[in-house]
DNA sequence: CTGTATTTTCGTCACTTGACGAAGTTACAT
DNA sequence: ATGTAACTTCGTCAAGTGACGAAAATACAG
């Protein structure tokens, strides 16, 4: 049922897709490779000091300068953000390989989309008729796309690990999840995987489908962590879905 | 269960892989390029014609003469090869596609593996203690890797159309089939994927497992297409399977 | 063997990159 | 308002790349 990648190997995918999408840029390298930067929530001026370089030779290729860097370059580049995220623990890495390399592969989920450019949350949160319980504010923080799951399916079939990953790592993401009855079991799991991290590495916003009567202890959890909590009042899965499908990024 | 790209988002994988290989490798961009190339059979000559730069470029960027080839440069090789092999119908893209982004994830699938340098095929059919049927003198051809189906799970499992692309596509890669009866069924399939094309794409050579009595069809069509038929000695799957896993290229 | 096709090698030169550092700009905290 | 941190812009220069074409080497067919 799941072919399992180990972990330097999905490592390395995430590393070629990075070089590769510089690569094939339509125009502008330079802005790709700031997007992977910001991706990796790291500096300017860390990298220009972790690759021994002054903060303007950062600067200089993320504006553009330099039209077309050295394949020496890109590859330096890449290699610098993944090490310094591993030297934090890796988490981002972990999160952002899931993008570019699904290696779980199930009826679990129920649809993943990577919009290319980045949202406002609330605009997938009024999508899906949400109410919002938590951290309001926090909706105008921008996402990059979403992992739909169906929590029934995905407890069934998924073992603990793959589950950690699924709710934990989705930074940057909406993590939606169908057929929730209180919201508890999501929300102890999103919680799990910030335990001894560095870097925040979690759902942008988190939205409940399905739910009869929400934990309170959901609701603190998402409020100790802040996180946007959101109850869609779709009533099906499939509605849900098709609305889902059916956004379309501004 | 299955979660199907469509081919542009498939195409758009394969030339990040291409490209971030390219970048990243460890100290020589040109082999790489150079493999790829090989691996889309297209010549210099024709590339270049294609890049409208003259011959010697390519040599001199395979050879290694430029360390490190600009972006602009890796973007140019890299969409000219898959543009190419889609003016010849765009087979061998479509096989290499699996290699870097498997679309099907099923229990019909065993293994897969790249190997990461040419291996003569017969090191494997040696492995597997196979007994060799047809054109034995092809087993000195350089394979890069191996699928290993499950034939019964595959005809549950899987859709007419994916069984075509698993048994067909797996150009310079061996297929390994187990728990075959007769082993005309796969052989058909693959000589079904050959209908309409003007690039050969099939595997490097069939190996199949769990034969009781071989239909000679299946010689025949080996026979007719230049593909190598082994017949494995190993009984179960199970025990096949450990002995790919063990397979060490030299 | 000859002829042809493909690939390789290498000198050459205009152009671009990698990188520095100074100066300027922007953002944020106090 | 001031101070600090982060980022941007840009002049500069040595080194490397992109590309050509001539000559040589290699591979293959007849």
């Amino acid at each position: 049922m799941f072919r399992v990648m180990d972990q330097s190997e999905a490592l390395q995918k995430l590393a070629e897709t990075m070089a590769g999408e510089i690569c094939l840029s339509e125009n502008d390298p330079g802005a790709v490779m700031k997007r992977w930067r910001e991706r990796f929530q790291i500096s300017q001026k860390d990298l220009a000091k972790h690759l021994d370089v002054s903060p303007s030779v950062i600067s200089d290729y993320e504006s553009g300068r330099r039209k077309s860097p050295r394949v020496e370059t890109i590859k330096r580049f890449v290699e610098g953000l993944i090490d310094m995220d591993a030297a934090n623990g890796g988490r981002i890495a972990m999160a952002l390989e899931k993008l570019v390399s699904p290696e779980i592969a199930s009826d679990a989920i129920l649809d993943s989309r990577e919009f290319g450019v980045p949202i406002p949350s609330r605009l997938l949160v009024e999508k899906l008729d949400c109410k919002v319980l938590t951290h309001k504010s926090l909706l105008d923080r921008d996402i990059y796309g979403y992992t739909a799951l169906d929590s029934v399916k995905a407890i069934v079939n998924l073992t603990p690990q793959q589950l950690l990953r699924l709710y934990g790592g989705t930074t940057q993401r909406a993590a939606i999840l169908t057929n929730v009855k209180t919201g508890r079991s999501p929300m102890v799991a999103i919680k799990a995987s910030q335990i001894g991290t560095s870097v925040a590495v979690k759902p942008a916003v988190v939205i409940l489908q399905g739910v009869k009567e929400l934990d309170p202890l959901a609701v603190r959890i998402a409020d100790s962590i802040h996180i946007p909590l959101c109850v869609s009042s779709i009533q099906t899965q499939d509605r849900l879905t098709k609305e889902l499908r059916s956004f379309e990024p501004p």
